[in-house]
DNA sequence: ACGCCATTAGAGTATAACTCTAGAGTAATA
DNA sequence: TATTACTCTAGAGTTATACTCTAATGGCGT
């Protein structure tokens, strides 16, 4: 796994590339010339623009994903978890706008390679965390026994529409102006 | 607005044709072969790959959102409304597969053109229902008082989220499997 | 019948993704 | 230090494909 400074340099200028452009039509030329690398450097690391396009989203959800993590990890009451994962989502949105906004458009069914298999590793993997939350927690008689399939719709799915509302359009509030009232209503639906 | 018969052809098409292979490697020429068309045809109706695109998407969230804001329109109790909502988006992911597929996987931001104004029209319609919806049942007490916008997070979001699961791998659960908990837990989440 | 316009046709072009061959830098080994 | 092996860089060259252009066809109103 090459931590290669050019190779950094490409997928930065990609995402920003991809962002400014959409991806259709980014044309590797001007994602070259902006990481000021050749073309050779860049067919050396990517063998083609598809795979520069899953490492750009492997990327970004891996540094989601682990601070996601993180914040179900924290020892702490169910409800503090909750709205720790809530606030989470909607300050790395806020953050890091560019990255959300790839992500939130783009799908990555029917890529076959290793990087669609390392990010369903990476979902997966996100996924037993979470499993493991909700049991501890319906053990403890503060969460509803509910599937961790719905948990986590339900967790992360009001988050993610109301990000993705954002990300389209300048118009629409700052996520993290409806944070109470999304961890009131998530609460709600959730605790026991 | 064209209803022509080839038009609608191509479409189809390019629909089954980028589900297949992925909307980058989805050539026009396999587009053109499938549907039975001359290339002057195909650029006679559309511009470019992306405007097919953006055709291709409109397509399928006009009919997505038509049946959805049917199912806000029926007068009865908030409750029934909830459940015929995502009882009408699970049920409509699952029997148009293909669609789902390409609506999830790809956002409209960074388009120009009528189309991109369309899909922006659709939305607002849809919103401006959602609202009159919430309205009604916050002044008859039956939902909590919350922003718009947040319900139509906690209403949509999860479904959407489960039906994206679904879709991105075939091991997945069919999203109708969770109607009944997740019917129950968006209701304690909304309702007064 | 005649002209008008929407549509179809397919050969032709331009552009952008991708390939190839060669050379420069770097580190290990003798 | 010389040699070798290897990773990375370079950019000219090739190919695929999105898109253009000119001409023909077919229906429809008058």
């Amino acid at each position: 796994m090459p931590s290669s400074d050019t190779r950094d340099k490409i997928v930065a200028a990609a995402l920003a590339t991809f962002v400014e452009k959409g991806v259709a039509s980014a044309t590797l030329q001007a994602i070259r010339e902006r990481a000021e690398v050749s073309n050779g450097s860049l067919f050396h690391f990517f063998a083609n623009k598809q795979s520069l396009c899953e490492a750009v989203y492997l990327e970004g959800i891996q540094d989601y994903q682990n601070g996601l993590a993180e914040q179900l990890k924290q020892s702490g009451g169910a409800r503090e978890s909750v709205a720790a994962v809530l606030r989470y989502h909607l300050e790395w949105t806020e953050r890091n706008r560019d990255r959300a906004r790839f992500l939130s458009e783009r799908g990555y069914t029917g890529w076959g390679g290793d990087l669609a298999r390392q990010v369903d590793q990476a979902n997966t993997a996100l996924m037993s965390t979470v499993s493991a939350w909700v049991r501890r927690h319906v053990a403890e008689g503060t969460l509803k026994p509910v599937s961790p399939e719905v948990v986590v719709a339900t967790l992360l799915g009001p988050a993610q529409l109301l990000c993705r509302a954002w990300l389209a359009s300048d118009s629409a509030a700052a996520p993290t102006s409806h944070l109470d009232e999304l961890v009131a209503v998530t609460w709600r639906a959730l605790s026991a």
